[in-house]
DNA sequence: CGTATTTGACCTGCGC
DNA sequence: GCGCAGGTCAAATACG
């Protein structure tokens, strides 16, 4: 699709906001909407003079107009539309004293000219009209290919989960069943093949760990590793929850297959009781500008809670999914306490049906992202994940848009989509959505598929994002990401060889990156089965 | 009248 | 043990 049309889709701004943002970002050269005035549009007469004829009409005809407004004739006033400012301030100022003048000096030709101007104006609007359809047939044909899109993405990417989680699976059950062999022995049952950290003693107890949920013995006491109090016990309960989730579910949900995995049990709790705790205490937590009340995600939620939270002047509300019966996904919505521009929207849990395409990008985002966090499997130089190092490999847009914070009650990864640059400027991104769409300044990675970011993005990077990484699963695909299509100044080259090891090393992370990636250029659809929080009023 | 929201009460975990 | 804060429940209320 011609990357021309992305800026003329937007005809019909209402928000109040948009004044501003035309003014700061001019990229709609090419409006066809009569509710911006010519004098707002453009900054020259020259510019004036190349959209159409209306503006000329105006400007240099005055006496005409002087008539037209004297005589009542409504038909040229319909234009005014396009030339407010000229059109209506010299009638006003003119009509008393000009009166004689005007009437005195009508002619056949001035008429004719008007006639001419006049059917010039006709022919005008019904062209205005038929660009305003096409435009809205193709933002039709965007939103229907957004959807497929997305669909196909995030079967993809089920696809590829699965397939990981079947060969964890294989690696890691005869280490469950067998108990303590020696490497050797190991080695023999991967038909030689040797897995990388696997099979690692974490202590007296002999506990064995999946490898997915260990890196390294190294960092026991980082900050990760002391979020549950005893990290020992609970990683070695996250290794039978997940191969218990493997052999109950194999095939899982549609869109998680890796289902919720668990870091967090408590220890003292019978591994039964804990699942459903510990499937909710991976949290995905997405920033968002929006002057909406609640971010659109393609699901269906119902308020069960407000609470207002220390610090932060804003109440809390509590949602959970009712796309389902019984579907444990969870989420809080909260504004910012230092910009209340900014809505925070924590995501918990995994969804127990399938969701509608509009729906998928966010799950598969949240879903991949908590799996990947809990997984606890990022290994770098020091044995950990760099949190600024996942933050530009996961978005790269932005040096911060995406941060672990293990220092939370529960482990979270955040997303945000508000950052700026350091000189202040927006992401490209961001920019784009921003004047794509300045209701919603965000594209959510919350599956939100809004055709405007999907204009936005030029259609040759979206099979060069998403293609690489999800077909060759290789931090390489996530250099391209970075170095070519987003270019960032701060990922230094010792940045991307830690990216590119780890990657290799951690399939999980390839597929939160593609689905995180996928949300982003999925888009969103604005009011989607979501119902309003409550304003800053508290309730307690 | 059914459904969604509001809101006070209650539960739980944690720090002191 | 106590207080605090986060989170949830459920009756009351609002809404279509």
């Amino acid at each position: 699709m011609d990357k021309g049309w992305g800026l003329t889709l937007e005809t019909s701004p209402s928000n109040s906001d948009r004044a501003g943002f035309f003014k700061n970002k001019p990229v709609f050269g090419f409006n066809l909407s009569p509710k911006y005035n010519a004098g707002e549009m453009f900054s020259s007469s020259d510019e004036k003079r190349s959209i159409v004829n209306e503006v000329d009409f105006f400007s240099d005809k005055k006496p005409i107009v002087k008539k037209e407004n004297s005589q009542g004739d409504n038909s040229i006033r319909t234009d005014d539309q396009f030339v407010v400012n000229t059109g209506l301030q010299l009638v006003t100022a003119n009509a008393g004293s000009d009166q004689s003048t005007v009437d005195d000096g009508v002619s056949s030709e001035v008429l004719e000219d008007k006639r001419a101007k006049i059917q010039q104006l006709a022919q005008l609007q019904v062209e205005l009209e038929r660009m305003n359809s096409e435009n809205q047939r193709l933002k039709g044909m965007l939103v229907q290919v957004n959807n497929s899109y997305s669909a196909l993405q995030m079967h993809l990417v089920t696809l590829m989960q699965q397939q990981q989680l079947n060969s964890k699976t294989e690696n890691t059950h005869p280490h469950e069943v067998v108990g303590a062999k020696s490497d050797e022995e190991k080695k023999k049952e991967n038909n030689g093949t040797i897995v990388p950290r696997q099979f690692m003693e974490l202590g007296p107890s002999g506990s064995k760990v999946d490898p997915m949920d260990e890196p390294s013995h190294s960092h026991s006491s980082s900050e990760e590793r002391t979020l549950s109090g005893s990290p020992r016990n609970n990683v070695e309960l996250v290794s039978r929850d997940k191969a218990i989730n493997r052999e109950e579910s194999p095939e899982s949900e549609s869109w998680a297959p890796n289902k919720a995995p668990k870091l967090m049990n408590s220890s003292s709790k019978p591994v039964e009781q804990s699942t459903e705790a510990t499937m909710r205490k991976a949290r995905v937590s997405v920033r968002a500008r929006s002057e909406a009340p609640m971010i659109s995600d393609g699901c269906q939620w119902r308020k069960y809670g407000q609470k207002m939270a220390k610090g932060n002047p804003c109440p809390r509300a509590y949602y959970r999914c009712t796309m389902a019966v019984g579907c444990p996904v969870r989420k809080q919505v909260q504004r910012c306490a230092d910009d209340r521009t900014i809505l925070i929207t924590t995501y918990e849990g995994t969804h127990n049906h399938p969701l509608p395409p509009a729906a998928m990008a966010m799950a598969s985002t949240t879903s991949a992202a908590a799996n990947m966090l809990l997984s606890g499997s990022m290994p770098s130089a020091d044995g950990l994940m760099n949190t600024d190092f996942l933050a530009r490999a996961m978005l790269p847009c932005s040096s911060n848009m995406a941060t672990i914070s293990a220092s939370a009650p529960f482990p979270t990864v955040t997303l945000d989509l508000t950052a700026q640059n350091p000189n202040g400027a927006l992401p490209n991104y961001h920019q784009r959505i921003n004047q794509a769409n300045p209701h919603f300044q965000f594209p959510l990675p919350a599956g939100l598929n809004h055709p405007n970011f999907a204009a936005s993005m030029s259609a040759p990077q979206m099979p060069h994002i998403l293609g690489q990484p999800l077909y060759n699963q290789s931090k390489f695909s996530g250099l391209q990401i970075s170095q070519d299509n987003i270019h960032h100044p701060s990922i230094s080259h010792d940045t991307l060889s830690a990216a590119t090891a780890a990657i290799t090393a951690d399939p999980n992370f390839t597929a939160a990156l593609a689905a995180a990636i996928s949300s982003i250029i999925g888009g969103s659809h604005p009011n989607n089965g979501n119902s309003p929080m409550s304003g800053p009023s508290s309730n307690k």
